[in-house]
DNA sequence: CCTACCGATCGGTAGG
DNA sequence: CCTACCGATCGGTAGG
């Protein structure tokens, strides 16, 4: 509508980039199916042909969104967790990490679309990103473990780690970055909820 | 496809129910924008332009399966806080209460619509649903408030209670009635992560 | 509740 | 990457 041209910053325009994150935005907003190939060209200031240029079908699209999404994560709370220290630090870092990218300016599109969309990805698409999940959880796992052996949690159970993913990946449907809470502070919220009282 | 004519167990049909049903499971498993008029009519043995008999429009479909699924759990859940004990014994029973209605039979296809679809209802309908879910979660507020208040929680603010039930809500997600685990060793083992040992 | 239908829109493509 | 377009499908309706 307002025309939006973009400021073309020289060099290097990688359109293909742009039509992910503009995907990803409208996937977030209004969800994969309901959701245009005409949205996603104008939301870029492309022809409603033109995206098929890049990328071979809207599955393509909503494949690669829910891909980076999860490497992007996977990436962050790696690192977090490849810091070392004591099993608190650890899990402490982790969160923030994880809620960083769900939370975050960049990532949270990404994340949303990854934990809302996943049913519109075909077989193949679906495995390849239950695979990475697998990896992802079994990190969380793995802390979990260490906390209990510290002595610092109630339960390291797989369904523990179900309900604490639960918790963070549900803060997508709440978290308003302009609602005076900082991703910090939620962070450590759920720490202190799950943590035995550091004294 | 295989001709699944009803039963037809005499006496009144309500077809408009048998469409809300369909619709809730239909909504769950494609998504509100991915399933047609042509779905829902045919998975009640009707013609495609019959549902609108019943309905004006499919929007309506949508709040109706909405409504019923933040009712239903409400009610619930309403009744498990009102039968009194300590404040574990309602908390415990709050937590089971939630959890049949979002992973049982009936209310699970209800409950994934209202969790994961409400951003395809129109505003009127949305702050509908919205008064009902503050007055609902005031119920877990308080909960929360009486758990701390016994020295058996460690937050009992809003962020703890966004966590809580995002720790049940999630498990729509993953929790399958045939994966071994019954709802009530689920609802157990929430409790054990996030209240102190009973000694 | 069915028959028959409509206008709008959609994902995708041919050819440049 | 645009122009011009296609076949399919969609939500919804008129009339019975």
């Amino acid at each position: 509508m307002a025309g939006s041209r973009k400021p073309a910053r020289a060099e290097e325009p990688n359109r293909r980039a742009d039509i992910v994150r503009a995907a990803s935005r409208l996937f977030a907003a209004k969800g994969y199916a309901a959701t245009t190939i005409r949205d996603i060209a104008k939301a870029v200031d492309m022809q409603s042909g033109s995206p098929f240029y890049h990328f071979k079908t809207k599955h393509d699209m909503l494949r690669a969104v829910a891909l980076e999404g999860m490497e992007t994560i996977a990436r962050a709370v790696g690192a977090a967790a490849a810091q070392g220290g004591t099993p608190r630090e650890v899990f402490d870092r982790m969160l923030l990490a994880h809620l960083e990218q769900l939370l975050g300016e960049d990532g949270r599109c990404f994340a949303a679309t990854l934990l809302h969309e996943g049913r519109h990805l075909d077989p193949e698409a679906l495995a390849e990103l239950v695979v990475q999940r697998n990896r992802y959880e079994a990190l969380w796992q793995e802390a979990l473990k260490q906390l209990k052996r510290a002595g610092e949690i109630a339960d390291d159970s797989p369904v523990a780690r179900l309900f604490l993913l639960g918790a963070l990946n549900w803060t997508v449907q709440w978290y308003r970055p302009d609602g005076g809470r900082s991703v910090k502070q939620i962070a450590r919220q759920l720490s202190t909820l799950l943590l035995k009282p550091k004294l």
